[in-house]
DNA sequence: TAAAATAATTAGTTATATCTAATTTTATTA
DNA sequence: TAATAAAATTAGATATAACTAATTATTTTA
């Protein structure tokens, strides 16, 4: 359908669109993707000419109904593959993501479909992202962090917003997954780091980027 | 590790290895990939160069220990995919091959290994084809067909040269399968039909190439 | 608002992998 | 073996998708 690099705008463009209120630049199109802006511009034309995303120098970049479709398809097949590496194939929360990224491309009209039945309907992968359902519908996505919330709160991890493995593996060290509870004991005003107390035990101090990070409910 | 177009190199070099006594000429990889021998002799260059492969006018081509063990591990992953396609996702006979083209270019370390061991280290993909295992080892491949059996002969159906889903749509219209028995009742000398019973049942006459590419044990 | 900084764009380059057309080499056959 | 056919190779072209460097446009900020 769309070669791999066309694919990978579109998620780009698709992920950004869900940042909200920030205008889709060609700058933060190349940040995301470790591009060149010049790069961006190029591809910006060509998935233009080819009506997945409309551009307009004062709004940035949208993506069009035929754009949306096939972005939201994209993070449908890499988050069910994410499922699928997890619970049958044994890898690791941080090993994940590395191949979804490849499996997000293989194209069959079916496969998401009967993949999605195999893992029996996951409504969110091994980070809490939500799948994206057959008829394009994302189930509810989690946007409140652990620096957002007020000193004292006691939250659940419900997803992380960075899935790289030095991230997730930090995580890991600290016995914090998907549900581990968390309180903010404290925010360092001089630069806004976290006291925390997981799972009602350990004390630990976060970074404010890592708190960040992490997306509760 | 390597490229797309790298790894269907190797795959087509090494399924052409197998086709006993050929020598593997530029002329014969551009066929199988349907590609211009220029280009094939612009990547015999690239693949001797990065020592995957071994070129010699008079010999042809041949893979180095790496390329061999390399070029393994597609055919090795392309048939565990088929496996995980048919049996798991519940694909058909003549959509995985197509997809499993795809799969088999997923790179990851354990990848092949976990998916082996979570399909039951499977030894024949649904085509009948042999699964290299993880030491490189390959299981017995079938190579008489039933073109070459003698008249009289009851046999069984092993493998699948072709898999186009044109030849295996044919080959469920003829209620023939992996294990299904074959009788060769008459060969036509005119131009090599033959006739042959279908589980003891059908009486139906098939040209040579479909003989050709049903492997019998 | 003018200067400086940042962002966007254009122009031209590179690498990969393909192609066609022309040439050279090798093999076949009359 | 000489002529012909086929195969291999070279030379040069094209498309994709990236890049750098230079330029133009837009925002910030002093």
């Amino acid at each position: 359908m769309h070669t791999l690099s066309e694919e990978n705008y579109l998620k780009s463009i698709y992920k950004l669109s869900l940042r909200d209120g920030e205008k889709i630049t060609p700058t933060a199109i190349a940040e995301l993707l470790g591009n060149n802006a010049a790069s961006v511009v190029d591809m910006i034309r060509k998935l233009s000419d080819k009506q997945l995303i409309e551009y307009d120098k004062k709004k940035g970049a949208s993506l069009t109904a035929q754009g949306l479709k096939d972005a939201i398809l994209i993070v449908r097949k890499h988050r069910l593959w994410e499922v699928f590496l997890l619970e049958k194939l044994g890898f690791h929360w941080d090993e994940i993501h590395d191949i979804a990224e490849e499996l997000e491309h293989v194209s069959n009209a079916t496969l998401a479909d009967r993949l999605d039945e195999f893992l029996g309907f996951p409504e969110y992968d091994p980070h809490g992202d939500p799948i994206p359902k057959a008829n394009g519908k994302v189930p509810k996505t989690y946007s409140v962090t652990l620096a957002d919330v007020k000193t004292g709160t006691t939250c659940r991890v419900a997803a992380v917003r960075d899935t790289s493995s030095s991230f997730l593996q930090y995580l890991l060290k600290l016995n914090i997954g998907i549900g581990t509870q968390v309180q903010v004991l404290e925010k360092i005003t001089f630069d806004q780091s976290l006291v925390v107390s997981i799972n009602g035990e350990e004390r630990t101090t976060v970074s404010q980027k890592f708190g960040e990070n992490v997306l509760i409910s």
